[in-house]
RNA sequence: GGGCAUUUAGCUCAGUGGUAGAGCGCUUCGUUCACAUCGAAGAGGCCGCAGGUUCGAUCCCUGCAAUGCCCACCA
């Protein structure tokens, strides 16, 4: 055997610096990450017999989208993993003899991406106002085309076999059009309107946010109680007392019964405050109303309603319109004139510190007591979100929402693990009109003459499964007309299957795309979510850059290689659960690739470079070491299969590894070690053919450069060789 | 205030109505020609706590506790 070692082109360790980024060249080059180069035809569709499977998949293609990563980001755990799981499904997918396509491209983020670029100007003092809006948009394109793309190449390394001759951005000229489309086409609907309402303010972004788009910290605060003339008012916000134009109180509380409806006398801070007519200006008139927002049994059950700066309080203003509303709060966080001389200008925490010392001096202060409560935050920046009186686009949410909730309750669109549609419903089935406009520079113009406004980045994330595919030139609107002279894409790939994605989007992305899909092509953008585990700390904390508790993938991947990443990554995802990351596990991933290639020398070895892949039952003993081995392996594929078409890619991959090491490896080789006939050559061989087709999803850069080793005749790359069916026990797999 | 998830070996996690499993770590032995990124053997668990169902529970039911995550306009 020592003679033929030297014809077997494997060094006794696996190195997979020596083979990651040349591998990935041949697939690139190969064309096989672009379903145009895909024969589908041997694709077997079994006649009426649908098969038992979580996917839905009648088609001949098999399609995902990736979820954009942002063009400020750089891989993160979660990425690493997302990507693993996505580039598994495609992999297995193509190798079934699907058409496969995943789809990659990036977000341009427009806050995120404001505030980065914003801040490297800073950086050379240069704000965006002192460049404008023209040239600020000019250095953030810049800025794109020289970080942009590093995620897309991090998703190389991993060895994501994404189509890129499809990448998207979202904004591209064409992508801009979908949206611009898809607005009009709301608009015309009469779904878009205009209105000044109490919105989320951001006052570092200087922009509206969305509900979705805050974060909420617990905050120990003081809880106030003020004395309005006769009454006392509780409250955690005294600055906002000078936007104060009405008290609401419980119309069945009977202790206020006597004041509803009436105007009452109340000292004021500020004699500047301009309110109507004040008969002495040191003291001011304020209505009492009822209302039922005012809980009796809360405080002192009375409200102080500010409506210009509380969602609750502009509530009730819309009941009743008799009550004015003052604007006391502006958009730079500071008081406004409305506040009068004595508070203009000041920051908000200064106000509030100001009004309570006047207060107390004017002895109008009752007691304080300590109070904890939830702050809301801005999740770009985090700074304190004000609610604040604006002027925004509003997109109705009502049939919308409808839609998203017949396709997910009938089944149409499903969540893995099931518990996940929860979240979605209890969104959808308590939903507001979605601000839509932002008061930044970067994004979507809305579409309007005159109109200043750009769209929420997430208006047009909601449509990238159709915009990406070519929607709206390809098609008109309605799925019959799509014309595949115009677009073929959208036609042959919509709808799309599986959608990869972590908990924290699923109503900030994930349900926006299926009333998205649902309204512009009458069928939801995919039929599968897959919501993927959380990665954490070991401690179960979340992994966070700032405090130094992330781990870089790039490094993972650079120390141990990508397919033991990708192994240590997917080790870990048993049933959804949150991830404890554990970097042991990659360790394992990296003593199994040497495994593999040591098998795979090994039998090269022993059967001097003739790897005889003819088996053919029966055995000759079938209650031998070689029929055992093979059942086994006919249990793993089967096994294995069922697992992926859970999505429980953890347990396919404990199946796998636990075969290979210690049945084929620790046990079966052992054996054929003393055993040199030609029956367990044979198995020898189909045995590796097979663990490597079944591995090569999971760690496809060692499967595939030790398939490029075997000396097979009408070798085809492994990457679209056939995959392991399940198929009936007295079958040969290979030939 | 609601809801969800988790609690099993030192660490990260599987698992089953009937003497408890993996990876990593640890101990001992092994320089046999695939691999020391290895092999063999081994130590190590009142399977969160308290009740209940059952012939029998880590697994089913109830309650509790701890941890984490979502949602909520209680001023």
């Amino acid at each position: 055997m020592s003679n033929n070692a030297e014809k077997i082109d494997l060094e006794p360790q696996y190195d997979p610096k020596k083979v990651e980024d040349r591998i990935y060249k041949l697939w690139e080059n190969s064309g096989f990450f672009n379903p145009d180069n895909l024969d589908s035809g041997k694709l077997k569709v079994e006649g009426g017999k649908k098969k038992k499977t979580t996917l839905n998949t009648p088609h001949s293609t098999f399609t995902i989208v990736v979820p954009p990563p942002n063009i400020t980001g750089s891989l993160h755990m979660g990425h690493a993993l997302n990507a693993t799981i996505q580039d598994i499904l495609i992999r297995k997918k193509r190798m079934e003899g699907y058409k496969t396509l995943w789809l990659p491209g990036t977000d341009h983020a427009g806050i995120a991406t404001q505030n980065v670029v914003e801040k490297d100007l800073k950086k050379q003092g240069i704000s965006r106002h002192d460049l404008g809006r023209e040239k600020f948009i000019e250095k953030i394109m810049e800025w794109k085309e020289k970080y942009g793309n590093i995620i897309l190449d991090q998703f190389k390394k991993l060895g994501a076999s994404m189509d890129w001759s499809r990448t998207r951005f979202t904004m591209d000229a064409e992508y801009q059009k979908a949206v611009e489309e898809a607005f009009i086409h709301y608009y015309k609907k009469g779904w878009i309107y205009q209105g000044e309402r109490t919105v989320n303010w951001c006052s570092r972004c200087q922009t509206s946010l969305s509900d979705l788009e805050l974060e909420y910290k617990e905050e120990k605060g003081k809880f106030y109680y003020i004395k309005y003339g006769p009454l006392t008012i509780g409250t955690v916000r005294p600055e906002t007392k000078l936007g104060d134009t009405a008290l609401a109180v419980n119309p069945k509380d009977q202790r206020y019964k006597k004041y509803v409806g009436k105007d009452i006398l109340i000292q004021s801070v500020d004699n500047s405050i301009p309110r109507d007519k004040p008969a002495n200006p040191k003291e001011i008139h304020i209505r009492v109303i009822a209302d039922d927002a005012a809980d009796p049994n809360f405080g002192t059950g009375i409200i102080k309603v500010t409506p210009a700066h509380d969602h609750a309080d502009f509530e009730i203003w819309q009941r009743h319109q008799e009550v004015p509303i003052l604007k006391v709060i502006g958009e730079k966080g500071r008081m406004t004139d409305k506040a009068g001389i004595r508070y203009e200008g000041m920051k908000i925490l200064e106000a509030r510190e100001q009004i309570v010392k006047d207060l107390t001096e004017l002895g109008l202060i009752e007691r304080i007591e300590d109070y904890a409560h939830n702050i809301s935050l801005c999740y770009r920046c985090e700074t304190v979100v004000e609610p604040l009186l604006s002027k925004q686009w509003f997109l109705k949410m009502k049939e919308l929402a409808e839609l998203a909730k017949k396709a997910v309750e009938s089944g149409k669109v499903k969540f893995h693990p099931e518990r996940w549609k929860n979240i979605f419903l209890d969104w959808i089935e308590n939903i507001r009109d979605w601000n839509i406009s932002r008061q930044i520079w970067w994004g979507h113009r809305v579409p309007i003459e005159g109109e200043t406004d750009v769209l929420d980045t997430w208006f047009s994330s909601a449509l990238w499964p159709l915009a990406t595919l070519g929607w709206p030139q390809s098609c008109d609107m309605k799925h019959e007309t799509c014309d595949p002279k115009n677009g073929t894409d959208l036609k042959e790939f919509y709808q799309t299957q599986v959608l990869s994605t972590a908990r924290d989007i699923i109503n900030l992305w994930v349900s926006r795309m299926i009333f998205s899909g649902l309204e512009f092509m009458a069928s939801p953008p995919f039929s599968d979510v897959l919501v993927h585990a959380t990665i954490l700390t070991k401690d179960g904390k979340r992994m966070s850059k700032s405090l130094g508790t992330g781990i870089d993938p790039m490094t993972l991947i650079e120390k141990y290689g990508a397919d033991a990443t990708r192994f240590g990554l997917i080790w870990q995802s048993m049933g959804g659960q949150d991830i404890h990351w554990a970097e042991e596990h990659v360790v394992a991933g990296r003593k199994f690739c040497n495994k593999i290639w040591n098998i795979t020398r090994f039998i090269l070895l022993k059967t001097e470079g003739n790897l005889d892949t003819n088996f053919i039952f029966p055995f000759k003993n079938e209650h031998g070491a070689n029929a055992q081995l093979h059942y086994q392996l006919i249990a793993l594929v089967q096994g294995v299969n069922e697992d992926i078409e859970k999505f429980d890619f953890g347990q396919a991959l404990h199946s796998i590894h636990e075969f290979v090491w210690h049945e084929f490896a620790d046990k079966f080789i052992e054996y054929s070690k003393t055993n040199e006939d030609r029956e367990t050559k044979q198995i020898l061989a189909n045995t590796l053919l097979t663990t490597l087709k079944l591995l090569h999803p999971f760690m496809p850069f060692i499967t595939e450069e030790i398939w490029s080793k075997l000396p097979i005749e009408d070798k085809k790359m492994l990457i679209i060789e056939s995959w392991p069916e399940q198929e009936s026990s007295k079958t040969n797999y290979i030939g």
